[in-house]
DNA sequence: CAGCATCCTTATCGATACTG
DNA sequence: CAGTATCGATAAGGATGCTG
C-alpha cells in the first residue's frame, strides 16, 4: 500500500497534522528528554492550555506516538512518554527545529528586507 | 542570541508554524522537485485553496524560505522556488514525511487498537 | 494531580466573484 | 495566469468551573 501526504484524502495527512500541528510538534519535542507528567508538560510547552494539551496527547496516543501510563494512586499520577516510533518522529522533528533555531538570524534578516519593500 | 521554539514569545515559533503548518510543509515539500508556477503548485498540493496557497507562499517568502520570481509578461508568469535555507528546511521536513508515510501501517494499527478500547 | 464539560470568542478556511 | 477582496461557515482556542 502506498501513502502520500500530498493527496487530500490520504490517512497519513491527519497524522502529519498531529505531528506538525501547533502543539503536537512541541509536545513530541519536549518528550525526547524522557517521560513527563501532565502538568510538567504544560510548563515546558509554554503557552499551551490544559484543553489543547489534553487533545494533543490523545491524538498522539491514538497514532501510536505517545504512550500514556496512569497510576491509580491518590493523588493520580500519569506519565507520558514516547513510543519507539514517537522517538523516531521526534528526532526528525528536532532536526528541523534545531535548523530553524540556528538560522533565525537569517530569517529575521529576510523578514526585515521583505517588510522594507 | 538564543532562540527557543518552546518559549511562547520566541520569534522562531511563528516561523516554525509557517513551516509545519497545514499547507506550509506540503508547499515546501513539492518545491524540492524544482521551481513551480502558482497553478502548478495548486494542483500538486491537493486540497489547498487559492487563498491559502497565496497566504502560505507570502509567509514563506517573508521568512526567506521561498523565492518568488515574477515575469512581467502577458499572460503573467510567476515562478516559485526554494532558497538555500528553504531547501535545507524542506529536506528535514521530507525526512519526517517519509518516515511517517513508511510507518503508516503501524499508525493505523495503533489507531484501531485505541478505538477498540 | 489530571483531567472533562461547557460556554464563548476569535481565527481559519473555503467558496465565490472580480482584476490586471 | 496569478492573484486580491469579501463573506459566511466552521473549527480552533481560551476561560471557567467541576470531578475522582
Amino acid at each position: 500500500m502506498e501513502f502520500n501526504v500530498f493527496a487530500k484524502a490520504c490517512p497519513s495527512r491527519p497524522t502529519l497534522e498531529h505531528v506538525t500541528g501547533r502543539w503536537g510538534g512541541l509536545t513530541l519535542g519536549v518528550l525526547v528528554d524522557g517521560p513527563l507528567r501532565f502538568n510538567e508538560l504544560r510548563r515546558r510547552v509554554d503557552g499551551v492550555s490544559e484543553k489543547m494539551l489534553s487533545q494533543t496527547l490523545q491524538a498522539l496516543e491514538r497514532d501510536g506516538l505517545v504512550h500514556r501510563e496512569a497510576q491509580n494512586t491518590n493523588p493520580p499520577r500519569v506519565d507520558y512518554s514516547l513510543t519507539p516510533l514517537g522517538r523516531e518522529t521526534a528526532d526528525r522533528l528536532l532536526a528541523l527545529i534545531h535548523l530553524l533555531e540556528a538560522r533565525m538570524p537569517e530569517v529575521l534578516e529576510a523578514q526585515k528586507a521583505y517588510d522594507a519593500r
